[in-house]
DNA sequence: CCGAATATACGACCATTTTCGTATGAAATT
DNA sequence: AATTTCATACGAAAATGGTCGTATATTCGG
């Protein structure tokens, strides 16, 4: 589908996709009481920016009831590719390995042991192809 | 310093600095020949982002001369890893294993084997510390 | 059955980003 | 010297993102 040429949510947006791809289904309220946890804003605000997410097709909703469902309509996994292809492009030269020297050579983020070993398995199966 | 707190380059202004990167050193008109290959603007848009870019202090300029020149004055690794760990925060749950996972597991930008020779090598460094 | 609580819709405001037109002056060309 | 070219500065429109107030409708508790 075009729709993936063009994702490109915003900051806020992607807060409420968070919510929405661990809970699956949520309400407004639902969704504004998780974000009202790290975040301080009118719940109007979200229902609004839901919205909008609706509209842009970000978020499918059953408004069949009078409080809505909601739930993301955009793969998280596909999603968080989109957006890494974006910085490899915008950021790195499109280079990914550069990006992933920069990540993993980073000491905020520090990677342990076990995750190295994680990533070196994954690099294996990826040289046997 | 803290101005690295609050690195946010836009879309825009993050073309302007892959140029200067590029360049080192450069005039409105050489940026903005470099980004007419790929984009479609006028020059004096050129020019005032560049200018707001000064003010926010992400460029330094030599205006000593009647065409000025401007370099960076944010660097490029780091601006890089900034905006890598914001993305890490915001999209990936605060794992760079998952970034990376996402970033070599795509098919978009396939890695080659001398790429993942490169990756492995810096893996083992690190896990040697 | 009525008032309080809760849900959506919608309009409007403000800040930021991006865009460009135009003014002005310096330099180069003829 | 006059004209064209090219540089900066500046103002302001247009687009976008985020914020919220208020109106209206539905549901719920007493």
């Amino acid at each position: 589908m075009a729709y993936t040429k063009t994702i490109k949510p915003t900051d806020s947006e992607l807060e409420i996709l968070q919510v929405l791809w661990t809970k699956g289904l949520a309400t407004v309220r639902e969704v504004h009481e998780e974000l009202s946890k790290t975040k301080d804003a009118g719940y109007t605000t979200t229902l609004k920016l839901m919205q909008i997410m609706h509209e842009k097709g970000l978020v499918k909703r059953d408004d069949s009831m009078r409080t809505h469902i909601y739930q993301a309509s955009v793969n998280k996994e596909k999603t968080q590719r989109h957006l890494l292809n974006r910085m490899i492009d915008n950021l790195f030269g499109g280079s990914p390995t550069q990006l992933v020297i920069q990540a993993l050579g980073d000491d905020h983020h520090k990677t342990s042991p076990e995750e190295i070993e994680k990533i070196q398995a994954l690099l294996d199966n990826l040289k046997k192809q």
